[in-house]
DNA sequence: TCTGGGGTCCTAGGACCC
DNA sequence: TCTGGGGTCCTAGGACCC
């Protein structure tokens, strides 16, 4: 099998060079997928004694249902409300109000706290390295990438079969359940993407064990959506080919892949019959930093625009240097207007640059623009200000 | 129901160089 | 005067993930 001939390729040696990588999974390989259970929900619940057996929701402030922001994430007594994460504060608040008058506890809405996520999280990373440690894992291969703030990949290959590795993860989930007081769900499989989807499938406290053999009676009948990468527009375009099912997906020619996704085609051609040979990677240093905020109300003021620009330039600042960068060279400044239309404006500096000052000037120069009358024609006031700085050195 | 905040990666057109 | 093509960088926007 060889790379897709594109004029491009047809001079280079990699046209030659066969990528054996994706037709099939390494017999030898098993990757586990390990998912905090409502993750900020449940250390919140932890935190606070109190607030235990009561349903909890973590994300924007409310604001007694005028809240303009959304669920982060609700512990498992909130979701049976109907509350879960992305749903707007309002309609959360709303939900709750239902619960109430229907007699059922109403919810505790608490603002996210990372600082503490972050400090479990890594305790987590702890845990589990000693369990490798005991288990005579050779650590000096990576084998646990951490693939955000509740979740991480294990490659448990070295304990060479299934049995084995279920073992492993009953028992990371026990100590993580005895040291953190939280729960843990676990998905094994031949690769990342099948282990993935099995940490999902029994939540919460789960353990679903998919070994090669499984892979495809598992994948037949799942909506093509729980596959990492296909999101709603995605998943649209697989709508109008009444395509719903991973097995059904199976009926599209690699040619239908190549054509409709670019370079992600293919991939996901493979993906999708439950081959991937993605390895676990490690951590990598930031490419960007920013921060946006949807303001309480949309506006025109600059006396109220501009002195969050500044906060957010200080940020900003301010964590590059924590993250041992001196300089940026490329500056974005992100709007989105009334009627959510959204609009960047990037530029990337003839000198580096190492001040808040400078980056508060130029996003200020930017942002008089978007103001000016005549680039805002339909004179939409501005419901979020952003700003990040990439390139950093 | 009225849509957060932190990111990463990809695409596509245009400028510019060889 | 018309016409190449590869490569890289820049910018704006968008999909997706947690």
């Amino acid at each position: 099998v060889f790379k897709r001939k594109t004029k491009t390729a047809l001079h280079q040696e990699s046209l030659f060079k066969p990528i054996a990588r994706d037709l099939k999974n390494d017999p030898k390989r098993i990757i586990a997928h390990l998912d905090m259970d409502a993750f900020f929900a449940s250390a919140e619940e932890r935190e606070r004694p109190y607030l235990s057996g009561r349903p909890i929701v973590v994300g924007s402030d409310p604001s007694g249902g005028k809240g303009r922001g959304v669920v982060s994430t609700a512990n498992y007594l909130a979701r049976s409300y109907g509350i879960r994460s992305a749903l707007p504060i309002s309609k959360a608040w709303q939900l709750s109000q239902e619960a109430k008058r229907a007699g059922k506890p109403e919810a505790v809405f608490v603002g996210c706290n990372f600082f503490l996520y972050e400090k479990i999280s890594s305790r987590i990373v702890e845990i589990t390295q000693e369990m490798l440690q005991e288990f005579k894992a050779d650590l000096r291969r990576p084998l646990i990438e951490i693939a955000g703030i509740d979740e991480f990949y294990l490659d448990l290959s070295f304990l060479g079969d299934y049995k084995k590795a279920e073992r492993f993860g009953e028992k990371l989930q026990q100590r993580i359940k005895k040291q953190e007081k939280l729960t843990a769900s676990i998905g094994l499989g031949p690769n990342k993407l099948i282990a993935k989807i099995a940490s999902d499938f029994q939540k919460p406290n789960g353990l679903t064990v998919i070994s090669p053999e499984k892979v495809d009676d598992f994948l037949k009948d799942l909506p093509i959506s729980k596959i990492h990468g296909i999101g709603p527009k995605t998943n649209l375009i697989f709508k109008t080919q009444k395509v719903n099912t991973v097995g059904e997906a199976g009926r599209l020619p690699m040619d239908f892949y190549q054509k409709g996704f670019g370079k992600f085609g293919e991939d996901l051609y493979w993906r999708l019959k439950g081959i991937d040979s993605r390895p676990l990677e490690r951590p990598t240093k930031a490419k960007s930093i920013g921060c946006h905020e949807t303001l309480m109300e949309d506006t025109f003021e600059l006396g109220k625009l501009l002195p969050k620009l500044e906060a957010m330039a200080v940020e900003i600042v301010g964590r590059m240097r924590r993250d041992g960068f001196k300089v940026f060279e490329r500056g974005v400044l992100t709007v989105r207007f009334s009627d959510f239309v959204t609009k960047t404006r990037s530029k990337t500096f003839s000198q580096p640059i190492s001040s808040k000052l400078e980056l508060e000037k130029w996003a200020t120069k930017i942002l008089l623009t978007f103001l000016d009358k005549r680039e805002n024609k339909t004179g939409q006031s501005i419901r979020l200000i952003g700003l990040r700085i990439e390139k950093m050195k």
